[in-house]
DNA sequence: AAATAACTCAACCGCGAGCGA
DNA sequence: TTCGCTCGCGGTTGAGTTATT
């Protein structure tokens, strides 16, 4: 998986456990902004860590990649997991697919924190009791929730006493002037350093290749390739939840815009 | 104010798939 | 074909935080 038997990483040195120090952060960081991953278990070596390349991997993609998008869920973005998930399962990796700058790992946590109680909350409600299954009534009660709310992107009930503003973390480092298109520059020399795999991690990874491509684009391209049998994904998507305002026509180039100029070609090299 | 229960979320673990030797 | 390795994914854990009693 493009890493060569010849470039494991030969080190049997304890590797560091826990929470990732701020100097971990940006040593990682600077390196993949540098060079790409290219083979993880040597993004260690490279960067100067005692972690392993799992660990590295994992906070990249979830914590440090650019693009990341912080902060409560939507009312649009947690209806839109829920159709999903109607439809996936528990496929967060795939389900990310769908909710640019959002990893897996933070729609596996909402979904365990939150969703997985709203929906049994839908369920139990008085509705509920009549004989209609509790799918539908889940969805019936989504969509009369989405109704009621005149606000449904800032009035949520779990959240308003939560800042919708984004956090604050790691991922701001990443100041906005490398990703504007003005530079490639300090961090980053040019587009060839990151012919590495520049891997973007589970929520976008191949169809946001095409997105960083800036061809393709919009909800209809990401939905081509998932083949869920009969089931539209973009039928989900669509419909009454309306998410397409949600879903910027470039992904996560209107967060960065500029820097994804280059091509997959050279992404994937 | 203190104790404790509930919640959040970053990170770890284990497994299966894919790839190269 | 087999073996060894990396990667990516989903499940789980546990520390830290917040709410409640």
């Amino acid at each position: 998986m493009g890493c060569k038997k010849s470039e494991k990483a030969k080190t049997t040195q304890k590797h560091k456990k826990g929470l990732w120090s701020p100097d971990e952060d940006l040593k990682l960081k600077n390196h993949i902004m540098k060079y790409g991953h290219g083979c993880w278990s040597s993004v260690p070596l490279n960067a100067g860590l005692k972690r392993n390349g799992k660990s590295c991997r994992l906070r990249w993609i979830n914590y440090l990649r650019p693009g990341l998008k912080r902060g409560a869920f939507s009312f649009a973005e947690e209806d839109k997991i829920f159709a999903l998930h109607r439809v996936l399962g528990n496929k967060w990796s795939q389900i990310a697919h769908h909710l640019p700058g959002r990893s897996d790992n933070e729609i596996k946590n909402h979904w365990h924190s939150y969703l997985k109680k709203r929906l049994s909350k839908l369920a139990d409600a008085p509705s509920s009791s009549s004989k209609s299954p509790p799918q539908n009534s889940t969805f019936d009660s989504l969509e009369n929730m989405e109704a009621s709310s005149t606000n449904t992107d800032q009035s949520i009930d779990h959240q308003q006493d939560k800042c919708n503003l984004p956090k604050v973390l790691f991922a701001e480092w990443l100041s906005h002037d490398q990703f504007n298109g003005h530079n490639h520059g300090s961090s980053c020399s040019n587009a060839q350093d990151l012919k590495y795999s520049f891997d973007y991690g589970s929520s976008i990874s191949e169809d946001s290749s095409t997105q960083l491509n800036g061809e393709a684009i919009g909800t209809e391209e990401i939905h081509t390739k998932p083949n869920f049998n009969s089931i539209s994904i973009d039928d989900i998507l669509r419909s009454p939840f309306g998410f397409d305002d949600q879903i910027s026509e470039t992904g996560l180039v209107d967060y960065f815009p500029g820097v994804f100029n280059f091509s997959c070609d050279e992404l994937y090299m």
